[in-house]
DNA sequence: AACATCTTTCAATTATTTCTGAAAGTTCAG
DNA sequence: CTGAACTTTCAGAAATAATTGAAAGATGTT
């Protein structure tokens, strides 16, 4: 397979499965456009390549700074912007659960957190209670999961989780 | 807060979080009701409920079936179908993983060590290569601690967690 | 076999999300 | 200050996803 085919899967895959999780194409594609490019590149360049509009391309680019995963970069001598995204895989896996937890999951939280005070003696009320309840506290220990992962380094924690399968 | 409110803001609350992860509305919002209903409900009762129609009810109760999160249940004497969703919170979450994985990081897995075979000296390609085998092998640790996850019961877990943080 | 009850399917519709492109905004060199 | 180079915004258009509802398909009952 040569590079451009490739590329083109890889680009199409990576799309395809945002998609799935509740990110929009353009903004997968723009990422994975950068980490495999060597060169930071400008808007006009990342435009070209994925053949989308300049200000779907722009709009995109400021969603994956706010991320934390992509960044600007001045080159000096340029009057224009060039963009690259952080190449740190493990990081970048870290900074998405980081930013989805705290968007998304915390929120979510705090509401079961607010409905478990329901008092209500009826059989529904009281399933409602205990399943919220329940919710509420699985949610809570996925979270420290995440909160481990988040804070570990990459060999730390695979040295640590061959330890405890031991 | 009285139970019929704290239903609906659940409800709402959980259909959003869906919508954010790439699942549709409806099908989080199916599953949430049957979840915190005492008993199977019928397809009629969980229409007028939720104020959807037939078609949809029906689709998505089949796919949460899919999923291995929600049974049929046969009512003795009763001829029509009754739903109930799996009640363990832990095993839910388990189950969505698993799923997930399956169908959607497993392909991408595989897409990964295709194109990790590419053979192209260009700085481009280098770079490619190199990155793409980055993700993969970022993917598979991820997958290695999601397995972990999915084996494991939840106080095991936990308390194995707490020894580590030691 | 005719009927009643319930489930499934799917083409058409509706809703939601994403994208475009032109206009407005910014920045800076001359 | 002016104008060229670049960035941002956002209303409308296009694309995608979800939903409806009526018809067809099951399944049992009399």
């Amino acid at each position: 397979m040569e590079l451009a085919h490739a590329k083109s899967k890889y680009l199409e895959t990576w799309g395809s499965l945002a998609t799935h999780w509740g990110i929009n194409r353009t903004m997968a594609q723009i990422h994975a456009l950068l980490l495999v490019a060597p060169e930071p590149m400008s808007a006009e360049n990342i435009m070209d390549q994925l053949q989308v509009s300049r200000g779907n391309t722009n709009m995109n680019l400021r969603a994956l700074i706010e991320w934390g995963i992509v960044e600007k970069k001045l080159i000096p001598g340029e009057r224009r912007e060039f963009f690259a995204a952080k190449k740190d895989i493990w990081q970048l896996f870290k900074q998405i659960a980081k930013e989805r937890r705290r968007r998304e999951i915390e929120p979510v939280i705090s509401v079961l957190d607010e409905l478990k005070t329901l008092e209500d003696n009826s059989l529904e009320g009281q399933e409602f209670q205990k399943i919220v309840t329940e919710i509420a506290s699985v949610t809570k220990k996925l979270n420290k999961i995440v909160d481990l992962a988040i804070q570990s380094d990459e060999h730390w924690l695979m040295g640590k989780m061959t330890d405890i399968l031991k």
